[in-house]
RNA sequence: GGACGGGUGGCCGAGCGGCUAAUGGCAACAGACUGUAAAUCUGUCGCCCCUUGCGGGCUACGGAGGUUCGAAUCCUCCCCCGUCCA
């Protein structure tokens, strides 16, 4: 018998870290955790088929963007069209972003109230306004499975003073969401999650308020947003390790927007259980390829005529096919091919280094695997 | 044989007396990319010099002469290419 009610539920955990491996039970499935949600912002990840997706890859769960699909093709179409799962045939989790990081980070002309922000579209300049309460309506319209709450991400750097401004907004509008979630939802006990998002930019103790406040509302987990936004790499580090010790260990944290192949066990260490990010999608289709061994940017004229795999150690479609030269030509040739072949390669790299990751806590060897994956990445650098 | 049009850096193609080592585009080469306005963006792109900052030298706009302080740009002749007329 399927259970439909979200929860989480530990694992194992790291003697010596702040690591977890844990399951997450959402309505269109369970997902093993840590896990990295490949991200499909217009409901669909650039160059890749579901097939690919639930298939080769068993990808669980993605990610798609509230703001991109509220423009269009609009939450009345996707609602009529039977939700997002059905309109894009995928039968899995779905975690949608509020919008919240579009509004901040793209719109030219936008207005901040108190009831929200007023913005004006990418896409013909049409004013729109989202507000904490209407961008859940939006998500439970999409029928995602994790909705995140409107928050504000400021752009690095910001002063303190701004910063302690804008959690305030963030944790008021989190309120407002939460409010509003439960009003809606009160008739189908846990068949969505509502996440809300700790913001605070670089500054420790505002990361810290944040948290704290933001654990007030009980909710099925939270996030930590606002990183990797152009602060050092390590204060992004800092700022998780901030807020998660405040977080109720019984709930999933997500890491939002992060981070590099080598990154990944770094958050993982500080007690993240989820995260997405844009890289393996968007440097794939710009010819930069992760690999077991290191970047490869397959535009460089060195593997014009490199016959070996991509990827050694990898066992994907595009590395047990193809040679490395013909990669590159597909790149030089602008080929759309190409953009298939590496999007795979990238993606399914992710979601393997999340496997190896989870199962080394499961098996109690996380400490030796960060020392590995912290050599290497030494290595490499 | 005649009449026009044209020959520019790897290619296409601007420029039509000095601000032109020469706009653009393509190709090539290198880099960036972190809750995707991205199959995008940035840089380099004649050769040689102390890597010294907008520095210096050399060779360049079919070829050879000429006019001029100064020419890819004007004149003369020649060589190619295209179109049309014989």
């Amino acid at each position: 018998m399927r259970d439909d009610r979200f929860h989480f539920e530990i694992q194992a955990e790291c003697p010596a870290s702040r690591a977890r491996a844990g399951l997450l039970h959402t309505p269109h499935g369970t997902i093993e955790t840590p896990v990295f949600m490949p991200v499909g912002t217009q409901a669909t990840v650039k160059g890749l088929a579901p097939r690919e997706l639930a298939g080769e890859l068993d990808a669980r769960i993605l990610l798609a963007n509230t703001y991109h699909l509220y423009l269009r093709p609009g939450p009345d179409l996707i609602r009529a069209l039977g939700g997002l799962h059905r309109f894009m045939s995928w039968p899995r989790a779905i975690l949608t972003d509020s919008g919240g990081f579009q509004v901040f980070s793209l719109s030219g002309l936008r207005k901040i109230t108190d009831d929200g922000v007023v913005f004006q579209s990418h896409l013909n300049g049409d004013t729109h306004t989202f507000t904490p309460e209407s961008t859940i309506d939006t998500q439970l319209a999409f029928g995602s499975d994790i909705l995140m709450v409107l928050d504000e991400c400021p752009e690095y750097p910001v002063s303190h003073e701004y910063a302690r401004a804008s959690i305030e907004r963030t944790v008021r509008w989190a309120r407002a969401a939460h409010a509003h979630f439960r009003e809606r939802t009160a008739d189908m006990p846990a068949r969505h999650a509502l996440f809300p998002i700790v913001q605070g930019s670089t500054f420790a103790d505002l990361r810290r308020g944040c948290a704290a406040a933001l654990v007030d509302l009980d909710a099925d987990g939270y996030a930590v947003g606002g990183l990797s936004v152009g602060e050092p790499r390590p204060l992004s580090l800092e700022m998780v390790e901030a807020a998660e010790p405040l977080l109720p260990r019984d709930r999933p944290r997500y890491a939002m927007g992060v981070g590099m192949p080598e990154e990944l066990p770094e958050y993982v260490a500080r007690g993240i259980d989820m995260m997405d990010c844009v890289l393996p999608s968007r440097n794939a289709r710009n010819g930069c390829l992760f690999t077991s061994q290191g970047t490869v940017r397959i535009k460089q004229a060195r593997y014009r005529d490199d016959a070996g795999p991509l990827d050694p150690a990898c066992g994907c479609y595009t590395c047990a096919s193809f040679s490395r030269a013909y990669l590159r030509h597909l790149f030089q040739a602008g080929e759309i091919l190409y953009a298939e072949l590496a999007t795979l390669h990238n993606v399914k790299r992710y979601l393997d280094i999340m496997r190896g990751i989870r199962r080394a806590i499961v098996d109690g060897r996380y400490p030796e695997y960060l020392a590995e994956a912290r050599a290497a990445a030494a290595m490499e650098a």
